[in-house]
DNA sequence: TAGCTAGCAGTTTTT
DNA sequence: CTGCTAGCTA
């Protein structure tokens, strides 16, 4: 039987028929799968009594013996351990971190292991800066920590970009140490500019990641409806060498290259290699693990694989195969829960497979799940206005309740109402650089002043649609190409300004500009000062005074400015252009510029999340709305077990982020076009005697959605109004309201007013 | 060159 | 179901 038609039939079974899993039903059918799961006695259990350590790390230190008398045996016996190859198998909520970053302590204060001998790798920045909290908040104030001495604390990337830059044969690869970082944007931009200067044809543009993946991995080149193979093969031959060129590499380029650089010669030896959130780590990944922890290092990583989520972004089993197979590596385990009252753990449990349940509550037993049906997301939305309203006025506070979506689709709706029903809210996803378009482009200008050569940020600088003069294309590209041939310029800036001096006189903000840029890196040996570097590139003019973000946007710029150069204060660096292109690599390893203080939230306000986000953090009361059968697990066209263990994890994550209080909302009638009737059926894992179950609420009056016409009347602009601008030309009113005027001008797109400086006339 | 149609993919997100 | 687009047709 196929695995769809498996399904129908498993989920046509009916609701009530309990204690009945889909999933495991299915598995017992299939053909056995290769699993991660490790065999319980592979587990060295802890010994009864720590205390005579315990005593010995108090006599050194007090205040770190202090803090392991807080730890249980589990989490002594992994930061006591003296085997050099330890995986921690750690349940959600075991306190990993703290484990984590007590040996480190451990090793450091009472082994006198030197912190710079150590390497720690974290997946994201956040865990990074945590980790590094921790462990300077034990330092006393007397005794300062050198950031050099963290060097090694960081994410896979930062890390490797440290490495890359230290290695003695990069330039064999063709590389400078002062290479930068191409984000996701960067890179569309890079290889747009490949395909106009090389003309290849090149089909679905929009799909360039996916299909170069795809080519990569499994040589495949026809996609969606291609008949006949595009330029995809030349266009990264191209790429390659054009990278190179350029002294540019992308986020995967820092992985790949660094493990060729080990390969060649090992550089560095570090008598301790740590990890953090090990079940993540993808095969590119793990190499450079192997190629750091040799034989003289010792190994550390703690991990939790009943929260491996991010499958679908190259995480990859084999890991924990080879370090079960490996003897010599010990395993241990932290199996006590701290955050989830009893009987919502247990019922989050029944997802997990029976040998790898590793699980034990410490908490009282508390609330039940409750399973909650609604008419639809709407009806939903004004029920959570409603109980939200009572919490806060219970004394919970806003922040500890959270909303967790599958997909971030389903949170905008819920943001209208509450912004309508007065609920403080806050949407927590990283946002990207592009939504703050004067910090895109001052990262464009920084660039191109510290790479002259780096034509793409050149371009990008004076054709951005917010604050270039150009327009960027197949003609400019020409035009520039045909003014440079036969000419020598020193680089490709200085040909770039001659060409703007040439074809684009009138310009003058823009041509002082790249006057500016050309010149920066000489300006920069003179200060880095925020400020000094503001009225430089004179800001205050090309941030377009009359646009309606004009305040925010200075303001926006002159805080980046000024991160930048506290990131080169605290890093004490010789050279002030290899300190600044450092700061911008940190910058795109981060993808903001609050590269000091890291992004801290703390608005008070409902959390609105995906599951994805979710991870890591707990919260009092915790929502997980239209969890239908179609949206968890996901309906996928393609897939298979793996895709459903994975939805079956992500539901195990989205339970055990509460802490008292969980509630699984399905919809009646679902807006969402691939939901399907009926609650998730991971949920019949589940035992009654753990869900109370609640019944539809009545759908109101009306639920269907009311069209919001925020236009204002008062307005002289209306919607639809043809009107005319000095520099744009004819155009249409999009949008207007007291604050803002939104046009569309045909081929110079939308622009948005301020209606005080607006210079619009009615036609 | 515009219009039509068939076919397929779509989620999650960090660096 | 919707959005995108390659490739065909007039």
């Amino acid at each position: 039987m196929s695995l769809k038609n498996l399904h129908r039939k498993l989920r046509s079974t009916e609701f009530e028929s309990n204690e009945f899993d889909p999933i495991s039903a299915f598995e017992a059918q299939a053909v056995p799968q290769q699993s991660i799961i490790i065999p319980k006695d592979r587990f060295t259990e802890p010994s009864e009594n720590y205390a005579q350590d315990l005593h010995g790390v108090s006599k050194t230190n007090i205040k770190l013996g202090q803090a392991l008398e807080k730890l249980n045996n589990y989490q002594l016996q992994a930061v006591f351990s003296e085997d050099s190859k330890v995986l921690l198998s750690a349940m959600v909520g075991s306190g990993k971190t703290t484990v984590l970053t007590h040996k480190i302590l451990y090793l450091h204060f009472i082994k006198a292991i030197p912190l710079s001998k150590m390497v720690v790798l974290t997946f994201t920045n956040k865990a990074a800066r945590e980790i590094r909290e921790r462990i300077l908040a034990f330092y006393e104030d007397s005794v300062a920590i050198q950031s050099e001495e963290l060097r090694y604390f960081g994410t896979f990337h930062s890390v490797a970009r440290q490495l890359i830059k230290e290695h003695p044969l990069l330039d064999k690869l063709g590389f400078t140490p002062s290479f930068s970082i191409m984000d996701k944007e960067a890179k569309e931009e890079f290889l747009h500019r490949l395909i106009l200067t090389h003309q290849l044809d090149v089909k679905y543009q929009n799909k360039l990641d996916q299909r170069l993946k795809l080519y990569r991995n499994e040589k495949q080149i026809l996609y969606a409806n291609m008949k006949k193979e595009d330029d995809l093969p030349q266009l990264l031959d191209i790429s390659r060498k054009e990278k190179q060129a350029n002294n540019l590499m992308d986020f995967d380029d820092l992985i790949s290259i660094v493990n060729w650089l080990l390969k060649q010669e090992s550089s560095l030896e570090p008598q301790w290699v740590f990890v953090d959130e090990f079940q993540d780590c993808n095969t590119e990944q793990v190499q450079l693990l192997n190629y750091l922890s040799g034989d003289s290092s010792s190994f550390f990583a703690v991990g939790d694989p009943n929260q491996s989520i991010y499958a679908w972004r190259g995480s990859t089993d084999q890991i924990f195969e080879s370090y079960i197979a490996d003897s010599t590596c010990h395993m241990m385990r932290l199996p006590l829960n701290y955050r989830t009252s009893g009987q919502l753990l247990s019922a989050a449990a029944c997802l997990l497979n029976e040998q790898q349940n590793d699980l034990q509550a410490t908490r009282s037993e508390g609330n039940k799940l409750r399973l909650v049906n609604h008419f639809d997301d709407n009806q939903e939305a004004f029920y959570c206005v409603k109980q939200f309203k009572e919490l806060n006025k219970k004394g919970i506070a806003w922040e500890q309740i959270a909303i967790l979506f599958r997909t971030r689709q389903q949170i905008s709706l819920f943001e209208s109402i509450f912004r309508k029903e007065d609920i403080p809210f806050e949407v927590i996803s990283k946002s990207s650089l592009k939504d703050y378009p004067a910090l895109f482009w001052l990262k464009k200008v920084l660039l191109a002043g510290l790479q002259p050569n780096d034509l793409d940020s050149i371009l990008s600088v004076f054709t951005s649609t917010d604050f270039g003069c150009l327009k960027n294309g197949k003609a400019l590209l020409n035009a520039f190409h045909k003014f440079n041939q036969g000419k020598s310029f020193d680089n490709t800036i200085g040909a770039f300004t001659a060409f703007l001096h040439f074809k684009y006189p009138k310009e003058e903000a823009h041509l002082k500009l790249a006057n500016s840029l050309e010149a920066f890196q000489n300006h920069l040996l003179n200060t880095t000062k925020d400020l000094d570097l503001y009225s430089y590139f004179n800001f205050d003019q090309l941030l377009k005074p009359t646009s309606v973000h004009y305040k925010e946007n200075t303001e926006e710029v002159k805080r980046a400015l000024q991160e930048l150069e506290l990131y080169i204060q605290e890093q004490s660096f010789a050279d002030p252009i290899e300190a600044y292109q450092a700061a911008m690599g940190q910058v795109s390893l981060e993808g903001h510029f609050q590269i000091n203080t890291g992004l801290r939230k703390t608005k008070a306000g409902v959390r609105l999340l995906t599951i994805h986000a979710a991870k890591g953090l707990e919260f009092d009361h915790v929502y997980l709305s239209g969890a239908n059968s179609g949206l968890i697990p996901l309906n996928r066209k393609k897939g298979g077990t793996k895709h459903l263990q994975e939805e079956k994890r992500l539901l195990f994550v989205a339970l055990t982020r509460a802490k008292n209080h969980m509630e699984i909302s399905w919809h009646s009638q679902s807006t969402a076009w691939n939901a399907e009737e009926g609650p998730s059926y991971f949920l019949n894992a589940i035992p009654s005697a753990l869900i109370e179950r609640i019944e539809a609420t009545q759908p109101e009056i009306s639920s269907k959605k009311q069209e919001d016409n925020p236009e204002d009347s008062s307005s002289p602009w209306k919607k639809d109004m043809r009107i005319s601008h000095p520099k744009y030309g004819e155009g249409i009113v999009i949008n207007s309201t007291l604050k803002e005027i939104t046009c569309d001008f045909g081929k110079f797109g939308e622009k948005s007013f301020a209606p005080q400086w607006a210079t619009l006339k009615k036609l």
